[in-house]
DNA sequence: AATAAACATGTATTTTGTATACATGTTTAT
DNA sequence: ATAAACATGTATACAAAATACATGTTTATT
């Protein structure tokens, strides 16, 4: 049980990105610097996000990203729900492949979801502004 | 993000073999055709719970396995933490490893450790006896 | 003593998903 | 025209999980 680095990196991408002042722009080059990632992952990972029309993108030269609304509207929960959209957890959790026989009367398959739903609820109580809070910490982490 | 099949088929066993009476004894065969698992796979898991003390076995002819203590001392979270070994989650949960920069002021990690904590602090609400609660309706599921 | 039914254990293969890399295209300021 | 940026499709490598195979040991029964 782990998440992806993907999702991961996705959230990394948010708090660089987030962190520019309103019109800055951040650029797929410089996230990569600063987090020691290939261009090619962090590539990948912004071009979700615009998919997902969390940042937004300008090509060209000077070109690069910013966000497509402000941090306090962007949910963790919902955003790493989407992220590890495979929530099948268990054989069970999918009714088209599923072959359980005792699937009907388990009481695991209840137990196992409310966990889920607990683990949600805590990211759920957060968004993007709360991660970046610490602005000037992170800032100097990064070494900007 | 989801569990091994391991893990199920783990609970599986124990919900079938909790569910014989006290001195009756449960086969791998028996198990393996009620949920139409492959021997090999119910063999592994079976020898992998006797290692942690959950059923004892007994070889031989007329052999098969037992639980080693009641069912309602077995408690389900700590079994899946158990079963689920490595939960690493994200690159800065393992020290050894980790080489994200923003690590030490990383709000994001402090908030998915709080998920983790409530994820499995449902789980641990939970020992076997409450799985096979309705065993009447478990057997029948079985065809037993 | 031989046999069969059961668990024990180590190893090998297949499959799947993730992580990573490569190549090429498009846009736009200079 | 060029260079700096994003866009996008594809291919490769790697690791973990799932699955299968082979062989060994124990013990009740005959
Ligand atoms: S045992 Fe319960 S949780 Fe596991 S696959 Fe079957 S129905 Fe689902
Ligand atoms: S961004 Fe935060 S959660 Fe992600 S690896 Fe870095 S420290 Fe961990």
């Amino acid at each position: 049980m782990n998440l992806k680095k993907y999702t991961d990196y996705a959230l990394r991408v948010l708090i660089f990105t987030g962190m520019k002042s309103d019109q800055e722009l951040a650029t797929i080059k410089e996230i990569s610097e600063v987090y020691t990632i290939s261009q090619e992952h962090v590539r990948k990972v912004v071009h979700e996000l615009v998919k997902m029309e969390l940042i937004e993108s300008v090509r060209g030269r000077h070109g690069g990203i910013r966000m497509a609304k402000p941090p306090e509207e962007i949910n963790v929960g919902r955003l790493v729900r989407q992220l590890e959209a495979d929530f099948v957890i268990l054989e069970c959790f999918d009714k088209g492949t599923n072959h359980c026989v005792i699937s009907p009367g388990c009481t695991l398959k209840h137990v196992l979801n409310r966990a889920l739903v607990a683990f949600f609820k805590v990211l759920e109580a957060y968004t993007l502004k709360d991660l970046i809070k610490n602005e000037e910490e992170l800032r100097e982490l990064m070494g900007l």
